[in-house]
DNA sequence: TATGAATGAGTTTTCATTCAT
DNA sequence: GATGAATGAAAACTCATTCAT
């Protein structure tokens, strides 16, 4: 890659991040081009630059944002731990990880009302890679028999909603800090899985 | 009440419902004035009659919501059950109702990115009030020396989020129904609750 | 006149002198059928069986206003007066009926722009017609000698213009009354015509 | 200032000196976005790219011509002349600024009705400022002795009335011009100040 | 007569998008 | 590459007017 690609692709990361921070801020809706364009100093023409519409933008955030989960989650599953704790890390990870965007999962809420075909496809693959991994880290319980025999899919389910819920309720001046929080979800959550 | 104010008040109704069901399937911004007004087969004129604007409108939605689905909770916590079956109840009941409403809880989402000051408020007490009822019910199992002494705080975020999240993942067309999926997660949820 | 007439013609009225006032405070277009009607405590649909239309109001609390105003001249006019204090009384009546009523010829402003072919030309007559009071005072003053020959239209122009002014610029908490400052006024006006 | 500065402010001058002639013509509300940006060869989209709204672009208009109406007197108060000359001077330029933009003096009227509060100060400050150099230019001629000593308020006011007036009545196809109509107009109103 | 409802035409306003320079 | 300007389509909102009861 050139110097010129390298530049050109840090300056669409440097969009794509405030891009995501604005607009799960406001919304899609909510967002301007204008507004994105002047907190990143430039002019909305130069986004159209980089980015063919707003719906593009839009659309390489999510996946971004989506994309990032994954490594953080995939990260996790690789390491050397036994399962129970394994998926602990996990879900500590991800909700540390929404905590500190504090960001773009309310925008992952509806999909369909954003995107169309060849995009929805490839949002919907990569939520569902998301809960795939989710899905071995309990599958792995289970043959481990370390977990019951759950319904995974509901039992997924149920994990990521009570963590991607956190945002709606979690505030800083609490008397527990991010990790805590996690933690302490995380091991609550567990109980669902647990054999007693 | 005349019989043109009940006139009156239950067009304002059917509004509401529509709106409801227009707004959380196309979201705040997706939606126009025209287009609910056009499904209840009237002119955007007749919707302004009976209501200020479209915040206003998005508002007394929202509100209904929330008190309806207070209405649901304190109407399962008022009943004369055990517990455990009261809380499984309660749940059930709550994911119902989200399933049929298919509906505005995806706006309940970022209420401050719709709404300000005056109106903020009463939503987030409807909220608080909602959650509440919850906390009681887990107050009362652990005074019951049903459930462990969990922190209900959390415990209570936990379970609205997976019970919320259940409109992301659920579809009509596999093989359970929404009770048989409302009755799972909350047999699930209450694994999280239930003193081994 | 049966009495139901008198009723329909008293309502009629009541309607005119509040529409002047309203229409002459907020304007034409700034003014609601609404808040007219509201002021009455009627609703807009009674004022349409009085009214033919908004146009039709204006109109109508138009020519009231001018109507009044000419004959509170022509009564002067037809006082035993010496010339010079004729027509002094004549002004001094002007301004204090524009003081009072607070109203109504800044609406005077541009009939133009609200009326067309047939109504325009009585607006136009009685606007005339009022002039033409005053410049018959002048006339009289002239012929007598009392006035110096000026040119009648001219002359008439600026003591209108300065007399329908005051709203502009009168304010109830100056040192001065109505009365008073309608008194100056006149007795300034009056320099331009007496002879030296 | 950049060439395309001057460019940008030379535009916006040419959308408010049409903007005033418009809303001369038609009232403010009377005229459209449309219409002025039509008028211009423009669309209404670009109108909002100079203007923030139709308000705003009113009262930059107002603005506009009453700080021209100040640099007109202003103007003659500092030539050289005898002071009943220079009055005098001041009168017939300001009539004839009046005819010739046959303008948004109507819109002086009633600025209460269209602008509030921080807009309202600046409008009303810079009617004082006009009426005070009048004020001054009839202080003058009382301390030369020229005049008489009269009330300067209330004389100038007078003096504004009917010189504002002669929109009202003045038509181009009468026997006497613009400049005529100007000069007959001060010399009779100065018959109210002159010492006799 | 009076009125609550309904209507629709008209206006303001916003913003993603384009494009010449 | 960047930007100021311009555009136009879409949406919210207003209000005079009508009409059945």
């Amino acid at each position: 890659m050139s110097l010129r690609e390298r530049k050109t692709a840090k300056k669409k990361e440097d969009i794509l991040r405030m891009s995501v921070s604005v607009l799960s801020e406001k919304g899609y809706d909510g967002t301007t081009m204008e507004e994105i364009a002047s907190k990143l100093l430039m002019t909305k023409g130069s986004v159209y630059y980089y980015f063919k519409d707003k719906q593009d933008l839009l659309y390489q955030s999510h996946v971004m944002l989506l994309e990032r989960s994954i490594e953080n989650v995939e990260g996790v599953r690789h390491q050397e731990l036994p399962v129970k704790a394994k998926l602990r890390r996990a879900m500590i990870v991800h909700i540390e990880y929404i905590l500190v965007e504090r960001s773009g999962f309310e925008m992952m809420i509806k999909p369909e009302q954003y995107f169309s075909s060849p995009q929805i496809e490839t949002i919907f693959q990569l939520r569902d890679d998301y809960g795939i991994c989710f899905d071995q880290l309990i599958l792995e319980g289970i043959e481990a028999d370390v977990f019951g025999s759950v319904d995974i899919k509901i039992v997924r389910n149920i994990i990521l909603g009570a963590m991607n819920w956190v945002t709606q309720w979690y505030s800083d001046d609490g008397k527990k800090d991010k990790t805590e929080i996690a933690e302490d979800i995380a091991d609550y959550l567990l109980h669902i899985l647990i054999k007693t």
